[in-house]
DNA sequence: CGTCGACTTGAGCCAGGTCAAGTGTAGTGG
DNA sequence: CCACTACACTTGACCTGGCTCAAGTCGACG
């Protein structure tokens, strides 16, 4: 555990993605290469699990995106994350998820029994730590996503997810958002109209320009930047 | 979707803490009891340590409460979480720590090296299975956090966050805040004086009786409650 | 070409922020 | 024992960013 524990960069929001490691060396994709692992197709707009679920398996995204969210008592969601391909579900649950997760894109995830991941876990000190560090890893951005939704101005947020987004995906000039503007709100805590309204004003004063509603270029990243305090 | 909304219950903050586990059954708490913790005294408002410091201990609260904190950019804090004794901190860091850690109270922690937290847990894997859930807890913690910070108005953050501490603490009729109003605004996204005026108004509608500014009794829970969303 | 869902846009309002005094209350020194 | 200071907290007045309500507009698909 504490080589792989050490050697972790826990990945803000806003940070360069520390350094995907070559998927041979890490632990945890190794372990889900392996041929217990069984994949899943989740068409658009269905839950791979529900909150409350018993949190009996873990997934990684193979491919697609998907989203965590929750429900609150009087009906407003909040999403807590959204999932790229290489990510990992459920590894942070623990006897239930307490999340749901749902596919905003088609997707296929590779699923693997809790139980057999601890199992193995038991006998690999690096895959233990790979363990514990993705659960870091999902600390550290659901404290950064505190910070923006308890502080940050409605352009801040928007400006901030771009960015974050934009890196995630690797993305160099334009990128497709695969998530509605809807989902984008319930994420950044704001209205869909607002979430509108703001990257209207940015297309405005020329930050990004937007090819369609989902298909948007950042013209001047220095500026976006600027805007997350 | 819709079978999510029935089976959710996002009890933002204030989930039951996951079994309080008796001391001397948490692998953790032996770690922390054996003679290589290192107890120190932290004085109020000193920090323990700094946001971006490498992150080689891990502490366990003896006494007093703390306080984890992160500076914004722009001179805003956001106040991560408040820390109780038998709490521990910095478990969930990667490499640096990504907040700050403050006493509130004059406190004592027991401090101890991860180096060593890891070595112990290569070979013990109840500690290294402990490990694993604190990290989980803090990130549900902050998911709530987070819920909380998206969503809710001045008035449900108020009155989760009187709750969650009063459950926190065990309290059954009143208790006494640790934290100053800025401290609770930071926490709550909120400003000192929103809180203010909100307890203000809690008070003169029956919900809570305060002795003094920090000494609050909640008189009706459950009208409490049933504010939080 | 019509329908439907996703998105945009406008108008008005209000919760909560800002600015600016006040009111305790705990030290501290005379 | 009483000023005097300092800081934490409260309160008021006002303003504004973002929410709500209510139409549009756009694009995909039959």
């Amino acid at each position: 555990m504490s080589a792989a524990l050490l050697a972790m960069t826990p990945e803000p929001l806003e940070r360069p993605l520390p350094t995907p490691e070559p998927e041979a060396m890490c632990p945890l994709n190794a372990a889900f290469a392996d041929s217990q692992a069984l994949r899943t197709t989740v068409d658009l707009g269905d839950d791979l699990f529900l909150a409350g679920a018993a949190a009996d398996y873990a997934y990684r995204v193979e491919a697609g995106v998907l989203m965590s969210y929750r429900l609150l008592r009087d009906g407003r969601r909040q999403v807590v994350d959204f999932h790229l391909p290489g990510e990992f579900l459920g590894l942070e649950a623990g006897v239930d998820y307490t999340t749901a997760v749902q596919a905003i894109t088609p997707a296929v995830v590779a699923g693997m029994r809790r139980r057999r991941l601890s199992a193995l876990a038991a006998t690999d000190v690096r895959l233990t730590g790979a363990l514990w560090a993705a659960s870091v890893r999902v600390c550290q951005r659901s404290q950064d996503h505190a910070a923006i939704l308890a502080r940050q101005s409605a352009t801040e947020r928007v400006a901030a997810f771009l960015l974050a987004y934009a890196r995630r995906v690797g993305s160099l000039d334009d990128m497709i958002l695969p998530m509605s503007r809807q989902d984008m709100a319930d994420f950044l805590g704001l209205a869909i109209h607002t979430v509108s309204r703001t990257l209207t004003q940015m297309e405005g004063s020329g930050l990004i320009s937007a090819r369609s509603s989902r298909h948007v270029r950042l013209v001047r990243r220095d500026r976006l930047e600027a805007l997350c305090s």
